[in-house]
DNA sequence: GGAGTCACG
DNA sequence: GACGTACGTGACTCCT
């Protein structure tokens, strides 16, 4: 028997702020209580007969503001609309039938500590359900813990992660650093990195007290012995009290009691209408082995023709596709999922096309008839979760769709840099709902079955959930875009762009096999000579791309200076570390990162471009992901287009091997300096803002201003300089970037920050007004009012805190960037459709477009002016454009 | 699977 | 006064 310890009143504060806000028919708020239900239900089959317990704190006062008045004595009283949730929580537990605790004078977590502790001396085993750190140093056999939002197991791992030594230790660790959240004083001084230490050496507070004189650092002994007594009544705060009295004893907590009329009403009462008819399908799905029976298998061609004529006449239709493969490319549709709004949730049904089974399906030529009426109607809206992937799918078997509304989206433009937006953390975030993973139906590793393997029942289930689930965030997010004011973002700029990505996507870019080849062997023999090379110098063979033993040779063997750098201990054998080595004269590191940069060209590019050629296009389709930048951009993978070499000549080699097909061009048109400009534009200088209307180089322009040297005077160094000043404003500058980056003096980096603030005026301002923004908001906004979140900004750790100040200080001009380009490309998409010429690949601020000879003499020069001409700034926008049979020559 | 390294804007 | 620090990505190799 095991005893689940639910954590109720840190469930509560969890649930309110990751929950959307609803309120009951009544009007009364009831975000949390729906969470908290959901969980409950989940809890109740989770344990499956064993006995469930909620642990709720009964008030504020609590022993421990016996100990030290000021304990949590600072915490702000809760949100007015989460009040009223605390006792619908507590009859929510009535309601499910589910006992509860509560016990004046001790919190939560100490009667949950108490009964963990009576479990033990029983021989029983607890398991905690919760994620509050404060519980994690119950953790010992016997004991684990669980996430219930995050569906993580929290193990001695993760404890170790978060504190830096065992369960047994967080006590000391947390009297130590103290906690701000709670108000626990600690070591002032004292932060985790530093209590972690302490304490592994010293194994115990009580322990590091006594043994002060030993303590290596002066600062630390003085902090010590001024606040021992801080940290011991820390330590008695930070300690749960096992020896808290029970209010029910252990043997008499009454076992879950079903009375699923009790439950639906007061899930009626609160307007709890889904979730009432979800937990009533699931009563009757509760006998194991026995299939859900809430989703419809569709094998025969009149019931999808009823499915259809149902969605066509609603106006609505959830889709989601199955294949083989995540490469759009190569998936073969193996079938197709539909959802279709019903009461106030959807049903959905899996149509399996081309399972590898005797069962029944409706052969694909057959369906594809009855279901492109319906994807083309655009008077149905056709719903999905990153449906860029659906389309392509769809395309490459010869389905067209239009009218969409994607949920992938809603949540990047309502939440971008919040969290994820894969469909199971949104489940389960949004709906409360752990949805089956692929992993569970297909498994995973070298055993992974493709969906085609699948049996038809568990494919239902699976594909039939991720519609259902994907109807019901369209239905939470559409509204909420509105509300939150992206609603042009949503349709004017990333919905308009999926299509465009799906033509990229198809399209593709030709790679020169033959070239590449060459360049991979020519590469290999460089590098077997210089491996020769550097096993002569370092007098023995190794393995030069293992920077462990790299690390050895040159620190330990060869006892050149550079000693410790990264967090783990190891030595750091970064292009810096080597590139300062090799300044001072020595041979090997030199040779080690000629034989690096060969390396990485040869597995990444050459073998990996290689890889990459689809079979039966002959050409390379690179995967956007539109929610994979939190700023707004673009990201690229499988392969990666947009991190091809062009800083050096070999790896401009790589670039050459990305060819225009015969009789076309390649065309590269980028939007120069446009961070620069955008900042010009928002921060409104006045001297930027001319030099970019003059036409003047910009990073000689800001050397002269900032250096006070005449612009025909600067030197390339200067120039050098200046440029990196520039990208420093735009990253949000530290003076220790700019003197690591400049490698100078964090002095003279100040002194170099100082005169740019000095001679650009404007620059300051916007910094604070967007740290200012994201402080007040929790995100910034671009040009186009797109929301880039800045979780950290207001953290307690001054670090991460800066980090979030940073990223509010650089997201508006790479998000406006993004906003700019991601404009011009469809702007540019429907010009292109009655022409030859195809977009092929954006890479961030430039656009590559395959051109055929006849075209050249006028569509280059129009799509010029269709990307000056997006939007208009308080500076010009200017187009740099190349030409060439390959990437390297257009590039230029 | 994380850490280290390095390719790009 | 100490603490670590330029922004945004993805792929590869090593090593636990």
């Amino acid at each position: 028997m095991t005893l689940h310890l639910v954590d109720g009143s840190g469930y509560i504060f969890r649930a309110y702020y990751a929950l959307p806000q609803l309120t009951s028919p009544t009007g009364v708020p009831v975000g949390a209580v729906y969470g908290f239900c959901n969980m409950l239900h989940r809890l109740i089959e989770k344990v499956d007969g064993n006995r469930l317990l909620v642990v709720f704190d009964a008030g504020r006062q609590t022993f421990r503001q016996g100990i030290y008045p000021e304990y949590k004595a600072h915490r702000p009283p809760p949100p007015d609309d989460l009040v009223p949730q605390f006792s619908l929580i507590r009859k929510a537990c009535g309601a499910f039938g589910v006992p509860s605790v509560e016990s004046v004078g001790f919190e939560a977590d100490d009667l949950i500590a108490a009964y963990t502790k009576a479990c033990l001396a029983l021989g029983e085993t607890t398991q905690i359900i919760s994620a509050d750190k404060d519980l994690m140093q119950l953790l010992r056999s016997g004991v684990t813990m669980w996430d219930p939002m995050k569906n993580k197991d929290i193990d001695e791992d993760v404890v170790f992660e978060k504190f830096g030594v065992s369960p047994d230790k967080v006590i000391d660790v947390q009297a130590l650093c103290g906690d701000s959240s709670d108000n626990i004083p600690g070591v002032p001084g004292f932060g985790p990195k530093t209590a972690a230490e302490l304490i592994q050496t010293y194994g115990s507070v009580e322990n590091l007290l006594e043994n002060i004189a030993q303590i290596k650092q002066p600062r630390r002994r003085d902090l010590l012995t001024q606040y021992a007594e801080l940290a011991r009544i820390s330590k008695q705060l930070v300690t749960l009290d096992e020896d808290a009295p029970l209010p029910v004893p252990y043997k008499d907590i009454a076992p879950v009691e079903h009375d699923n009329n009790r439950r639906d009403n007061f899930l009626k009462e609160l307007g709890f209408l889904s979730l009432m008819k979800r937990l009533q399908l699931a009563d009757g799905n509760n006998k194991p082995s026995v299939a859900p029976v809430d989703y419809t298998c569709i094998n025969d061609i009149d019931t999808l023709q009823i499915w259809i004529d149902e969605a066509t006449t609603v106006g609505k239709v959830v889709i989601d596709c199955e294949t083989t493969s995540l490469n759009a490319m190569q998936a073969k549709l193996v079938g197709m999922a539909l959802g279709i709004p019903k009461d106030s949730g959807y049903k959905a049904a899996y149509v399996p096309f081309a399972h590898d089974t005797e069962r029944k399906q409706i052969p694909f030529d057959l369906a594809r008839a009855v279901l492109q009426p319906l994807l083309q109607n655009p008077a149905v809206l056709k719903i999905g979760h990153n449906l860029k992937y659906d389309l392509l799918v769809l395309r490459q078997h010869g389905l067209e769709v239009n009218a969409l509304d994607d949920t992938m989206l809603m949540s990047y433009v309502l939440n971008g840099g919040k969290h994820g937006h894969s469909m199971d953390e949104l489940a389960l975030k949004y709906l409360d709902k752990t949805t089956i993973s692929f992993a569970d139906v297909a498994g995973k590793g070298k055993a992974q079955k493709t969906f085609d393997r699948i049996e038809i029942s568990v494919a239902t289930n699976y594909a039939a959930e991720d519609a259902e689930v994907t109807g019901l965030l369209s239905n939470l997010f559409k509204p909420q875009l509105s509300t939150a004011q992206v609603t042009s973002v949503y349709e004017l700029t990333e919905r308009p762009l999926v299509p465009v990505i799906v033509s990229m996507e198809e399209a593709g870019i030709l790679i020169d096999k033959g070239s590449l080849q060459v360049l991979g062997q020519e590469f290999s023999i460089q590098m077997d000579n210089l491996a020769r090379e550097i096993y002569q110098l370092a007098g023995e063979e190794f393995n030069i791309g293992s920077p462990a033993q790299l690390g050895e040779i040159l620190f330990e063997k060869q006892k050149l200076p550079g000693g410790k750098k990264t967090k783990t201990g190891a030595y750091s054998t970064d292009v810096d570390v080597l590139e300062k080595l090799v300044a001072e004269g020595h041979d090997l590191p030199k040779k080690v990162l000629a034989w690096r940069g060969l390396a990485k060209l040869n597995s990444t590019y050459v073998e990996g471009l290689l890889n990459a050629i689809n079979p039966t296009t002959g050409r390379v389709h690179t995967s956007y992901s539109m929610v994979g930048a939190a700023t707004g951009r673009l990201s690229s993978s499988d392969p990666n287009l947009q991190n091809i070499p062009i800083k050096s000549e070999d790896g401009r080699k790589i670039r050459q091997a990305f060819i225009a097909k015969p009789g076309h061009k390649l065309i590269s048109l980028d939007y120069s300096q446009i961070e620069l400009r955008l900042l010009a534009h928002f921060a409104d200088v006045p001297t930027l803002q001319e030099a970019f209307l003059s036409g003047v180089d910009i990073h000689s322009r800001t050397a002269s201003d900032v250096f006070g040297v005449p612009i025909d005077a600067i030197t390339s160094d200067l120039r050098r300089r200046a440029k990196a000043v520039n990208f420093g404003i735009i990253y949000g500058i530290s003076a220790f970037g700019l003197a690591r980056q400049l490698s100078i003096s964090n002095q003279e980096a100040s002194q170099i920050i100082n005169a740019y603030f000095a001679k650009y005026p404007g620059i300051e301002a916007y910094m604070r007004s967007y740290k200012q923004q994201a402080r007040e908001n929790g995100y910034v906004t671009t040009l186009i009012g797109r929301k880039v979140h800045t979780p950290g900004i207001l953290d307690k750790n001054a670090m991460v805190r800066q980090f979030a100040e940073r990223q509010a200080i650089n997201a508006p001009l790479q998000g406006s960037n993004a906003d700019i380009i991601k404009r011009a490309m469809i702007k540019i998409h429907q010009f292109l459709k009655a022409t030859q010429t195809k977009l092929l690949l954006q890479v961030h601020d430039e656009l590559i477009f395959e051109v055929p000879e006849q075209e050249l003499a006028e569509i280059p020069e129009k799509l010029k002016t269709m990307m000056q001409d997006i939007t208009k700034l308080k500076v010009p926008l200017v187009i740099d454009i190349g030409i060439g049979n390959n990437w390297g020559e257009a590039h230029g």
